[in-house]
DNA sequence: TGAAATGTTGGGGCG
DNA sequence: ACGCCCCAACATTTC
């Protein structure tokens, strides 16, 4: 063995396992494992309160993993690396990489400035099944369409790299100068996550453990079931996947795997092309950097939006006095995360029947959401608002009484989180200001005290969004 | 992965 | 028996 030293700078890849990165670190002999958290720096690459919450864990997990040896620093990641190299013997810097423009941007820099200083610097990808830039067309240009995208350009590609194990042998260092995690202070001082703890198990084994729940279990079905959220059929992994807990690429080959039994296929399919989803997102990010603030379509540019503070403020709160909004939004608040057929209509009401900006939401989803992701947040905001790529009509409004009746028939997705609405019958439980008094007296609901009056009218506000997208439709 | 408005069809009640 | 109307059910168009 020589005596080479290589630190392995760990990222949005906290998992052992399938980690190509850490695995080529690993040949080379000695790895000092290394995590930097530099999201303080700048607004641009702050972390969410829910995220902050969930990378606490997960770093705790890791390090246990690595026997409490890795090694945690604060502040900007240049100035700590180049801090590193001159108190440490270190031959060789590996990470896998970011695709955030700001990442790629420090990413550059470091690279040259560590490269130039002697330090051998490689990257790897440890984050997407395809990188964004060997999807291509024949013209040269980017898909805009995600089908295209994802049949011809993701599918007919290459396929995607097969799991690596975990290395065997690491030999690691620690460094007397790092922090620990609780340096770090992740948590917040109100202790507001206690109610999301129950909710989560992180960390890379049980990653592991709800890939294969998933598969065993909830895949059977996923197609169609995916879309109730009182069901378990959603895999959950996305936390998992943002941290990289487990990589895009064990998951794939594992749902390939469990796909072969008779009668998934049509379920393994939709599966992976959620996958495919998130890679689009990244593929997106990653062509137009400018996604998290600029719309796509910049039509979208002069559209008339309509902030109202008390309006926003009911609908973070979960107060807008339609019940399947509100539950999903009381999830998000209490869980840190939310069903995604429900996420469409927290959506679909924020930026169409409240004529709000889409970054107002995806701000609001940033903090709360412990699968908080750039590219996928905002690409799903602008996919929602319809300034996205290949992004939802303008015109496709949903209606949220019907949504609920269609997809929380029993309500008992709605009764959970709006629990003041649970005695009231199915029929109004969507569309309570539609009950007649008596109903409501023995449910225990007086409207405007005990749950909110409806914010806006449906059918008010419906013509609005469609007047205001009408104005700017062709400018 | 939308909803509402509008159009079409066909069965049954009824004069 | 026949034609007319009504309307539910389904299909298509429009936003």
């Amino acid at each position: 063995m020589t005596s080479k030293i290589t630190a392995f700078w760990f990222r949005q890849d906290l998992r052992i396992s399938d980690n190509p990165g850490l695995f080529e670190a690993s040949k080379n002999g000695n790895v000092l494992p290394i995590y930097i958290f530099d999201h303080d720096a700048s607004a641009e690459c702050k972390m969410g309160s829910a995220s902050r919450w969930w990378l606490h864990h997960s770093l705790n997990a890791l390090n246990q993993s690595l026997d409490g040896k890795l090694n945690i620093y604060a502040g900007s990641a240049k100035e700590v690396l180049l801090d590193l190299i001159k108190t440490n013997t270190i031959d060789a810097i590996y990470w896998n990489r970011c695709y955030e423009p700001w990442r790629i941007r420090e990413d550059t820099e470091i690279k040259a400035e560590l490269t130039q200083l002697g330090i051998d610097c490689k990257s790897f990808n440890g984050s997407l099944l395809w990188e964004p830039w060997e999807v291509t067309k024949k013209d040269n240009t980017h898909y805009k369409v995600y089908t295209p995208y994802y049949r011809n350009g993701c599918l007919q590609a290459k396929s995607p790299r097969t799991a690596l194990p975990a290395p065997q042998n690491l030999h690691l260092i620690h460094d007397c100068n790092a922090k620990t995690i609780d340096e770090l202070e992740l948590l917040p001082s109100m202790p507001w996550f206690k109610k999301m703890e129950p909710c989560w198990q992180v960390g890379e084994a049980s990653a592991q453990a709800r890939l294969s729940t998933f598969l065993d279990n909830e895949l059977m079905g996923y197609k169609e079931k995916r879309n109730y959220p009182a069901k378990p059929n959603v895999s959950r992994l996305s936390p998992h996947l943002h941290f990289g807990e487990i990589s895009p690429n064990q998951v794939w080959h594992s749902a390939q795997a469990h796909g072969l039994i008779q009668g998934v296929e049509n379920d393994l399919d939709c599966f992976s092309s959620e996958l495919g989803w998130r890679e689009f997102s990244y593929y997106l990010l990653y062509h137009f950097p400018d996604l998290p603030h600029k719309n796509f379509q910049s039509k979208f540019d002069h559209f008339p939006w309509h902030y109202n503070a008390d309006n926003l403020k009911a609908w973070q709160c979960g107060q807008t006095g339609y019940p399947i909004v509100d539950a999903g939004m009381r999830e998000l608040w209490q869980t840190g995360y939310m069903h995604n057929r429900v996420r469409m209509i927290v959506g679909s009401f924020l930026v169409k029947n409240l004529l709000h900006d889409w970054r107002h939401g995806e701000a609001w989803f940033w903090d709360c959401l412990v699968d908080a992701d750039r590219a996928s947040n905002s690409a799903s905001w602008q996919w929602v608002a319809g300034s996205g790529a290949d992004a939802a009509p303008y015109f496709r409004i949903f209606n949220p009484v019907l949504q609920g009746e269609k997809f929380d028939a029993d309500g008992l997705y709605t009764r959970r989180f709006v629990p003041e609405l649970r005695l009231v019958p199915n029929k109004f439980l969507f569309s309570p200001w539609k009950a007649p008094e008596p109903i409501l007296k023995a449910s225990g609901v007086v409207l405007g005290a005990t749950y909110p009056k409806p914010i806006v009218t449906l059918e008010q506000s419906r013509d609005r969004a469609l007047q205001a997208y009408h104005a700017c439709k062709n400018v």
